[in-house]
DNA sequence: CAGTGAGCGAGCTTCCGCTTGACTT
């Protein structure tokens, strides 16, 4: 048996590890934390100093007792989680869950897996730093009170099943007020001149585009001034030029990873770190959960070696970037292939291109500033005192740009700016034409996972490891919808001023279309408005900053853990218990209009299963009908009218085989109901239409269907089949489904067996992956 | 996987941060 073990967080990081240490040392992983709050209590004891009560996670049961015996053999165990609040937590839970000595346990952290790194930490061991866990602690203990004690009110205020916390619900707020900024968003136009120019040079037309700094504010005042155009003469006025530079932008981390995947490649954040993780465990690039700039020195050398390899030593310069990021706590390298001679990669399209990313913004990163030369030429109107302005921007030596640029979040709508034609103070030029163009002010954009990820991490809120599960967290609980909208027609003016003749003219454009963009949904908007009302502290964009300072004086031993949670809890459980008791409940209720009908009340609120329509008072002797929206409806925007169509359905269309057929709208879309089956309409069906032989066409391709799939029956248990699925034969027994063992042909099944795989109990179903709400 | 929505009440839902496999209808 190994004299020493190793216990590092990851997997990946554990193999690479075991291969610079030698025979001496065995290395394993804890696979991230394996102690925690216990998920079914609120796991702090209030009274009792609040005190954790921690156990090992369930899922690391088998994992920390092979820890354990492995332990035990050791003669030393050195703890090698990464250097930071949460690493040193994991070496503390590892501690207290595998029963370690002191005497025979070391703690020591490495920020790159180099060899070099790995010994040079082994050669520095130190102790536990209980301040660091008592600050993990803290961080933990505040994140549950403020999740396990909001969370139920939202169930008794708003809607079973919503949830509340200190990253997610901030980023619903984000969303909601960006959303309101939008609306609130007052468009204006006005008109943006610009003059086409033509000279020549050795017998070839060159073109020169030039602007009027100056905007019209109306078609008339635009119009006015190309009339002041008419016989003008336009002379270049002077021609300045000035020397510029660009610098790259610095290596990855996972939120500019995100990022700039999500821009240049249109990926998911979930994506993006799928893919990551797959080069990451390949052992193709670095770790991709990170917030650091820092690249290590092995790496700056190979940077080195390979852009003067690639492009020339005048291409180098090696830069160390420090992060502005608050809160960066920096435990690993930036994200970087492992080896920066590699610039390709074998594997999937995604991983090449996510892969190549990586790379180039690597390899820039460590390459020259680009040199540029801008010049700018304005040229005077004979007829009036304004001046036209050409720029252009000439590159004079491309450092990192041979390489890679960083996008941005703004579409840029004006061409980038090329070379200008040579041109000498007092030249006349020849115009082409003037355009003066109605442009229109643009709302805040809406964010996009990946831009939300940015701002989340401008406010330090969230870690590397949570930005992508955040985002899916909003969206399941629907809070927030990501969407494509199609965008709306929109028709602006156009002066033309050619030969001293104005022209107008009337064009369309397509405007305000979105891809991918984050909405908020009426669930969230309503959310959010309740907890700004009686909780706006805990969603303050500040509220994170505030409490990491006091991590970190606990950190330093400058404060206890406890007594900052005792002065962050007293208020707030007050306010707990205050809304609790005096709060009523909180529905968005929105009084539309009267039913023409039956003379009642209609109105939208959000009820247990999401926003709906009522029609009557809840007060009422009658009960009220209600009817739940439909999913491109929301509480803000329906009509009456449109409220009250809901309640055309279910509508009874027809009989079939003695029995009624109907047809309504269900969470999934229109269906046709008949003897309890239900079938979904196509999508060319109207369910305000459809007739009932239509319906039966329907019910019959269904059954057809379903004679197809089925394998097996037996008269003698009709609630058992055979069937086969998606994903191969499978056995199904009173609405639960039961995997058939390979060995097994699914058609020579008997009943007996069937009822022998159904009845043992390790077939049942896993019940965690049958969330109804996970769409 | 489809119907619901008052009242009654049991039992369920939930946080953030660190890590990967498991393997669903």
């Amino acid at each position: 048996m190994s004299k020493n073990l190793v216990i590092v967080e990851s997997p990946a990081k554990a193999k690479t590890i075991e291969g610079f240490l030698g025979k001496d040392f065995i290395v394993k992983s804890s696979f991230g934390h394996v102690m925690d709050l216990s998920k079914t209590h609120l796991g702090v004891d209030i009274e009792n100093g609040f005190e954790p009560q921690y156990e090992i996670s369930p899922d690391k049961k088998k994992l920390v007792a092979e820890l354990k015996k492995t332990a035990k053999e050791a003669e030393m165990v050195w703890l090698a989680s990464d250097e930071d609040r949460e690493g040193e937590a994991i070496s503390w839970h590892l501690f207290k869950a595998l029963n370690l000595k002191e005497e025979k346990t070391k703690r020591i952290v490495f920020h790159e897996i180099t060899k070099q790194a790995i010994s040079r930490a082994i050669d520095q061991p130190r102790g536990i730093d209980t301040h660091l866990v008592s600050a993990q602690q803290a961080r933990r203990v505040l994140d549950r009170l403020v999740g396990y004690e909001l969370s139920p009110l939202l169930w008794k205020k708003v809607k079973p099943a919503l949830s509340a916390g200190r990253v997610q619900s901030v980023a619903v707020r984000l969303i909601v007020e960006r959303e309101d900024e939008i609306k609130n968003f007052n468009v204006t136009s006005a008109f943006r001149v610009t003059a086409q120019f033509v000279i020549q040079i050795n017998g070839t037309e060159h073109l020169v585009n030039a602007e009027l700094p100056e905007r019209f504010e109306t078609a008339q005042m635009a119009h006015l001034f190309l009339e002041s155009c008419f016989g003008a003469i336009y002379t270049v006025h002077a021609v300045e030029k000035k020397p510029g530079k660009k610098s790259p932008a610095p290596p990855f981390t996972t939120s500019t990873l995100q990022q700039e995947a999500s821009r240049k490649l249109g990926f998911s954040v979930a994506n993006t770190m799928r893919v990551a993780q797959q080069l990451y465990e390949s052992g193709k690039i670095t770790y991709m959960r990170t917030d650091s700039f820092n690249l290590s020195d092995l790496a700056l050398k190979m940077a080195q070696n390979e852009i003067s390899e690639r492009f020339g030593a005048e291409y180098v310069k090696i830069r160390k970037y420090t992060t502005k990021t608050k809160g960066a706590q920096e435990a690993h390298e930036a994200i970087r292939p492992t080896y920066l001679n590699k610039a390709e990669v074998s594997g999937n399209a995604d991983e090449k291109r996510l892969y190549d990313l990586i790379w180039k913004r690597t390899v820039a990163s460590q390459m020259a500033d680009a040199e540029l030369e801008r010049t700018v030429v304005t040229i005077n109107i004979s007829t009036n005192i304004n001046q036209f302005i050409a720029q252009g921007e000439v590159i004079l030596f491309e450092g990192f740009l041979k390489v890679y640029l960083e996008s941005t979040d703004e579409d840029n709508n004006d061409a980038t700016e090329g070379l200008l034609p040579p041109m000498k103070k007092g030249q006349q030029l020849k115009l082409n034409e003037i355009l003066a163009t109605e442009r229109f002010t643009r709302h805040p954009a809406r964010y996009t996972e990946a831009s939300l990820v940015k701002k989340l991490e401008e406010l330090g809120i969230g870690r590397p490891s949570t930005f992508a599960p955040t985002i899916s967290t909003i969206q399941k609980r629907e809070y927030v919808v990501k969407e494509d909208r199609p965008g709306e027609k929109r028709s602006f003016k156009v002066l033309q001023l050619v030969h001293d003749k104005i022209k107008e003219k009337t064009v369309n454009e397509n405007t305000g279309q979105e891809k991918a963009k984050l909405f908020p949904t009426d669930i969230g908007t309503l959310v959010n408005k309740f907890l700004l009302t009686h909780f706006e502290s805990i969603i303050d964009y500040n509220f994170t900053a505030n409490v990491e300072k006091e991590f970190d004086e606990i950190a330093d031993g400058n404060k206890e853990w406890n007594v900052m949670i005792k002065a962050f809890y007293k208020p707030f459980h007050e306010k707990i218990v205050s809304t609790t008791e005096n709060a009523g409940k909180f529905s968005g209720e929105k009084l539309l209009g009267v039913d023409p009908v039956s003379g009642k009340n209609v109105f939208v609120k959000v009820g247990r299963f999401g926003p709906m329509v009522q029609i009557g008072d809840t007060e009422s002797e009658e009960k009220p009908r209600f009817s739940g929206l439909r999913k491109n409806q929301s509480m803000d925007e329906i009509s009456l009218e449109e409220a009250l169509k809901l309640f055309d359905f279910p509508r009874t269309v027809g009989i079939f085989e003695d029995k009624e057929v109907s047809v309504a709208i269900g969470r999934f879309g229109p269906y046709v109901k008949h003897n309890s089956q239900f079938v979904s309409l196509q999508k060319t069906d109207d369910p305000n239409t459809i007739e009932i032989e239509r319906a039966i066409e329907l019910i019959e391709a269904k059954r057809n269907k379903e004679s197809q799939s089925t394998i097996k029956e037996f008269d003698q248990e009709p609630e058992l089949k055979v069937l086969n699925g998606r994903y191969g034969p499978y056995i199904s027994f009173k609405k639960k489904n039961f995997k058939i063992p390979k060995d097994i042909a699914a058609e020579n099944l008997t009943l007996e067996q069937c009822m022998s795989i159904v009845k043992d109990p390790d077939n049942t179903p896993k019940k965690s992956f049958f969330k109804r709400k996970t769409k």
